[in-house]
DNA sequence: TTGTATGCGTTATCAG
DNA sequence: CTGATAACGCATACAA
């Protein structure tokens, strides 16, 4: 392979010196348009590319942003995703969106991306987050978590958040489903000793029925053994043919995510019953397919969009007004929609 | 914001030279078992993360391969990422995953990517494809474009290739629609004047009726304007929606995807018309939705999972082998579910 | 306005 | 086995 182009290279085919390349390049003003166009000119024709690793290295002041996403093919974060762009982009920063896997420790993928890319801030999205505070701390610049469960007891100083009370929210569309006469409700969760969302949601669901003095039947609870996706359809799938095979009694099925019901829903309607009269069913999270699966599904709609702003919104107080870290906690919002009905 | 910790701090502090420092890193073999581990010792309590872009700097012989996407958010390309990721880890190689905007040139993405990670290798997915080839021979390491529609007439000797046939595919379900007795076929379509992948279907439509001697119907086309999200859920309920306020005839819709499938069977159902009864509908791809979709969706299934390999297989086979270009073609699978009806 | 020289944090080459 | 030292490609303070 022929040895790659350099800034060098250009300055010698423009005869000029290799600042005034760069200067070309980053537009500087101690340039004339002359030189410059010139310059520019001769970069095109011979197809150079600044090398950014050489950028980056000598570079202090960085403009650029890194969003840290944990389970990229959750279409929950489709939707976010998008308004972290436009609004990084907005504030002319340089938009970085890092897929980290499950297994991978996000904060130690942050701190590499810190020093590699010379962040100015960091999003972590998705995932539960339980770290040492120490970790934590290692983090040099501002962050946010975003619809992350926070389950450790970290000093709330050291971190922003923004998110949903999961707990609440899980409470509010467990009480409809008691309005709506069911007292039987199953629960399609992901794995039990996760710390995780899925946690927040079942306690939320306990607090639902213990507050009306409804006894929870413990084998209504159906959770995943393969954690990694949890929250798919094909998993929600299998609960609920696991839970269809065996001999329990339900009205209702609560399933912890979107995803989740619509593949329950599968398992149902494959077995000849139907969708609200023999089962009620719910979701949670709001993405664009409950509403378009048939039948549309009740859920609690965490609103996105908003979340995604606000987090942006905090991460830039914090970089260029450095405001303290801020916790916003957005209302969900229940949308009933065809997939229950009351208990004649 | 206090300097960063360097590989030099960790020299000092361990009482050796800074390339025994940056051996026990690497674990290179020159070195004692002794010191490695003194030094490993102090970069832990030090919290020592090395610099990327200065070791990306230096090295020419990374192991590291990029998948550049376009359209993240595309549900078709999740399969996929879990596959290339499998792959290219098992290679032992790092695997990069980078996002690049709808209207953002991929090669450029991908020069500036080689330039910086020293990347050895790059899989394109997703988008069209139409760059000069002038372009493309800058790229000085093996790529592959997978799932892509190549419009532009470069020399095939200068890329390699994973796809299916679109037309013959997309020939294959009209066909079984017009076995099914349709004739007045509505096709839910992306930009009229894109050069993509929606262009190569509409023409295995068109090669379908022209063959079977149906005349073609303009009026029963519906191309999206805003291009950008053209193969979403949202925008085939759009676009069935139009239909549905004309009043063009037609018996079968043919969405070009499996999501606008899916926004259109909400178009439709919304208005009390059932599926397959009043109209039959089919889409293309084989996502998870079409499976779990109420109808079921009858549609054209990519083997997503065999064409990452196949992808990664290429790829390898061009980095370590030094093989000439292939280009790979799949079939598509033909499912039929409960979408579609037969005319009576 | 322009060019020269220095250093960013690593790895690799070469002596020791 | 270990330690200086020279690159890697670029941006910038400083000199011209």
């Amino acid at each position: 392979m022929m040895k790659a182009i350099t800034i060098k290279d250009i300055a010698k085919k423009c005869g000029v010196g290799i600042s005034t390349v760069s200067r070309a390049i980053n537009n500087h003003p101690d340039i004339s348009e002359e030189t410059k166009n010139m310059v520019m000119e001769v970069i095109k024709e011979s197809n150079f590319i600044p090398n950014k690793s050489a950028r980056n290295l000598k570079l202090v002041d960085t403009k650029t942003i890194a969003v840290l996403i944990k389970g990229i093919d959750n279409p929950f974060f489709q939707n976010m995703i998008r308004v972290f762009e436009e609004e990084i982009q907005n504030k002319k920063y340089t938009f970085i969106l890092h897929r980290v896997d499950t297994n991978q420790d996000e904060v130690e993928v942050a701190l590499e991306l810190i020093k590699e890319k010379r962040l100015k801030g960091i999003v972590f999205l998705g995932g539960s987050f339980s770290h040492q505070q120490e970790k934590l701390q290692e983090i040099t610049v501002p962050f946010v978590l975003s619809t992350i469960a926070i389950t450790d007891n970290v000093d709330k100083n050291l971190y922003s958040s923004v998110s949903v009370n999961d707990i609440n929210e899980s409470k509010k569309i467990v009480d409809l489903l008691l309005e709506y006469g069911h007292t039987k409700i199953a629960v399609l969760a992901a794995d039990s000793s996760d710390m995780s969302i899925s946690q927040l949601r079942i306690q939320g669901y306990r607090k639902s029925l213990t507050d009306k003095e409804i006894s929870i039947n413990e084998n209504l609870f159906r959770y995943t053994c393969d954690n990694s996706n949890a929250f798919t359809m094909e998993n929600g799938y299998k609960l609920m043919k696991n839970l269809l095979d065996s001999n329990e009694e339900y009205t209702a099925i609560y399933a912890l995510s979107d995803s989740m019901a619509v593949g329950a829903c599968k398992a149902i309607l494959e077995t000849g019953k139907k969708i609200p009269q023999d089962y009620s069913i719910v979701g949670f999270d709001g993405i664009d397919i409950s509403y378009y699966y048939n039948p549309s599904i009740t859920t609690i709609r965490q609103p996105v969009e908003q979340m995604a702003k606000e987090t942006t919104k905090i991460l830039f107080d914090l970089i260029e007004n450095e405001t303290t870290n801020q916790h916003r906690v957005f209302e969900g919002e229940l949308i009933v929609r065809q997939s229950i009905s009351k208990i004649r």
